[in-house]
RNA sequence: GGACCCGUAGCUCAGCUGGAUAGAGCGCUGCCCUCCGAAGGCAGAGGCCAGAGGUUCGAAUCCUCUCGGGUCCGCCA
């Protein structure tokens, strides 16, 4: 039970006890901190429903709390606020209690899909939202106690595959993969590098848009493929191999993990099964020598189109692989929940891959939740891109702004202060972090602008700030134990500064929940950036080390280690590593 | 043409079930280190919440329209 639920149900018991609907007695922090710490306006949406007078009923719920030991003070203003503060001892107590972090009482099992990169082309900052938006997700839920699953998905069984095979059978046709004349195994190293298959990806691709003759090679290729020809398969396995190599070290950097690294070619022998059970209910028709899925609906207020199962080709495109996705996932993880955290332009294609998966009995509609997020965009406020127009790979990206953070780590003396081996780790997490929070801290549907002397900046909301804030208070608690001052004790409410820090700290099992609940993890940024400035304050206020009396020196050494373990706790979530000094 | 996202301080953005005096960061002005990390703290200037109607005791928030920006709309994923 979180912080706002414990007051809530305070008020409700209020509310009851004057005839009202409890529901209606929803505590929030106040809008006006000078009056009050909480407010409760469900005096006015209870006197609608009751038509009564919302001034006396906010008098008849205060009246009925004067004694409870929870509130120093309930006040009425206004049209019927009733304004609430908290009692200083039962804050320090709520301190301890554990019970106000926030845990999911039923968890579930969910399967979070939020990679999506292709095979052969190297990940660039189009899959940089949805790496850290999604892990950070997982990780939040996680944290309230569900099972979660992240899947990779990787792009692997496209017309693109087709594209690269058929470029690579161009380029070399002697190789063994194109001889239909052989029977046995294939080499087990890859003919082409790295380098090689991220290079024929463009050549490839553009080939084919130009050439309508090649194009037809490379569907033909993509077919072939799909149908299970050894040669093709073996290539494509070295292909995906490569690939994925690569991948994880560039995830890596960003510290973005996944649980399974499957891809559309791990569902793809489903899509018959698909096929079969879309047939049994009537679903697949044909037309123009395509198979389809309709899936619009009678209320619907735009033209929802048919999904193309199977093209005029016979080859499966990526609504079939997504649907057999789904039902590789019902079969094998079974799992209460399905996220999605991809591109907002995918927003009609979910569309129609859930409403076709609940057509066919695999998944609940409701149950499956695309995840869009906006764009990241240049100054220009247009797709970030590089000077030249170009697309900016991923290690490219975070190369740079590495850089820009060992030139601030430069500039502001930490460089000197520490070994060179650790400057350069101190540099990278910066760096990271400054991509990461800037990301993160934006709400997940928005656009935002990528300003790269804003994000690295060392003061204001950011990620290297609250980087810094943590080393601080590490290093303060650090030297309280080197000098020998005491343990940290009991919480002692005896400045305001303690008291903001203080419900600061308790307002996290709310943040993690309107997080989770809402799949928005900026709340938890502006929670972590809430707790750092509130610490500041009291840190400028209050002396801790030094502080002469013991109870309140011990108290004030206490607040410290709870926000230091607090912010580890909410960089956990969002995916971001600090380092212990900077 | 239709649908969806968006328009809030000079700049970048919060404000999610309608509530009091619309917030934060940057930038700007002025203060605060003989004292635990000043990458900090304190104070201040800066807004017809794109515009016009409507619902309501009450609208940045809900509805309608207009203007401006972005995205998507059957065989690539």
């Amino acid at each position: 039970m979180t912080l706002l639920d414990k007051l809530s149900e305070e008020l409700g018991g209020a509310f009851e006890a004057a005839g009202l609907d409890p529901a209606l007695a929803r505590v929030k922090w106040a809008d006006r901190p000078d009056l009050a710490q909480f407010q409760c306006n469900g005096a006015l949406a209870a006197a609608k429903a009751a038509k009564k007078n919302p001034r006396d009923l906010a008098q008849d719920i205060a009246s009925s709390l004067a004694g409870a030991a929870t509130f120093r003070e309930v006040s009425i203003a206004g049209p019927g606020f009733i304004n609430l503060s908290i009692d200083d001892a039962w804050l320090a107590r709520a301190l301890g209690d554990e019970t106000f972090a926030w845990r999911r009482s039923a968890p579930e099992t969910v399967v979070v899909d939020y990679g999506g990169p292709n095979v052969a082309k190297p990940l660039h900052v189009g899959h940089l939202r949805a790496a850290i938006i999604g892990e950070s997700l997982k990780r939040i839920a996680r944290g309230a106690g569900d099972t979660v699953i992240g899947d990779a998905h990787l792009g692997d069984w496209g017309l693109q595959m087709g594209q690269l095979i058929s470029e690579l059978e161009i380029r070399e046709p002697g190789l063994i993969y194109f001889d239909p004349e052989h029977d046995g195994d294939y080499p087990a190293e890859p003919p082409i590098t790295l380098a090689d298959l991220e290079a024929m990806y463009p050549a490839a691709s553009a080939a084919c848009k130009a050439d309508p003759a090649r194009a037809e090679l490379a569907r033909k290729a993509t077919k072939a493929l799909q149908d299970g020809r050894p040669g093709y398969r073996a290539l494509w396995r070295h292909f995906v191999d490569l690939s994925v190599a690569a991948m994880k070290l560039d995830y890596g950097d960003l510290d973005v993990t996944f649980d399974l690294w499957k891809g559309e070619a791990d569902a793809a022998p489903l899509v018959d099964d698909v096929a079969a059970d879309l047939q049994a209910k009537g679903l697949l028709e044909r037309s123009d020598g395509a198979e389809i899925i309709r899936v619009e609906r009678a209320d619907d207020n735009k033209p929802i189109p048919p999904i193309i199962f199977r093209n005029s080709q016979g080859a499966v495109g990526y609504h079939a692989t997504d649907l057999a996705t789904i039902l590789d996932r019902v079969r094998d993880i079974q799992p209460d929940r399905m996220l999605y955290v991809v591109d907002a332009r995918q927003r009609l294609h979910f569309e129609q891959v859930f409403r076709a998966a609940a057509m066919v009995g695999y998944f609940p509609e409701g149950r499956m939740e695309h995840l869009w997020f906006g764009t990241m965009n240049g100054k220009d406020g247009k797709p970030f891109k590089t000077r030249e127009g170009g697309t900016l790979k991923l290690r490219d990206f975070i190369d740079m702004v590495t850089e820009k953070a060992r030139e601030r780590i430069e500039e502001n003396g930490i460089a000197e202060r520490v070994t060179p081996k650790e400057a350069e780790e101190i540099a990278r997490r910066v760096g990271v972090s400054a991509l990461k929070f800037a990301d993160l801290s934006n709400p997940r549907t928005s656009d935002y602008v990528f300003d790269i002397d804003r994000f690295t900046a060392f003061e204001g909301k950011t990620g290297p700030y609250l980087l810094y804030a943590r080393a601080r208070i590490r290093s303060v608690i650090e030297k309280a134990a080197a000098a020998g001052v005491g343990e940290a004790g009991e919480a002692l409410i005896v400045a305001p500064e303690e008291r903001d820090v203080a419900l600061a700290l308790l307002g996290f099992g709310d943040a993690h929940r309107d997080a989770y609940e809402k799949r928005l993890p900026h709340m938890l940024c502006d929670h972590a950036y809430r707790l750092a400035q509130a610490f500041s304050k009291f840190y400028a206020a209050c002396r801790i080390t030094d502080e002469a009396d013991n109870a309140v020196r011990k108290s004030r050494l206490g607040l410290a280690v709870r926000v230091a373990d607090q912010l580890d706790k909410v960089f956990d979530l969002l995916g971001l590593s600090a380092p212990d000094r900077m």
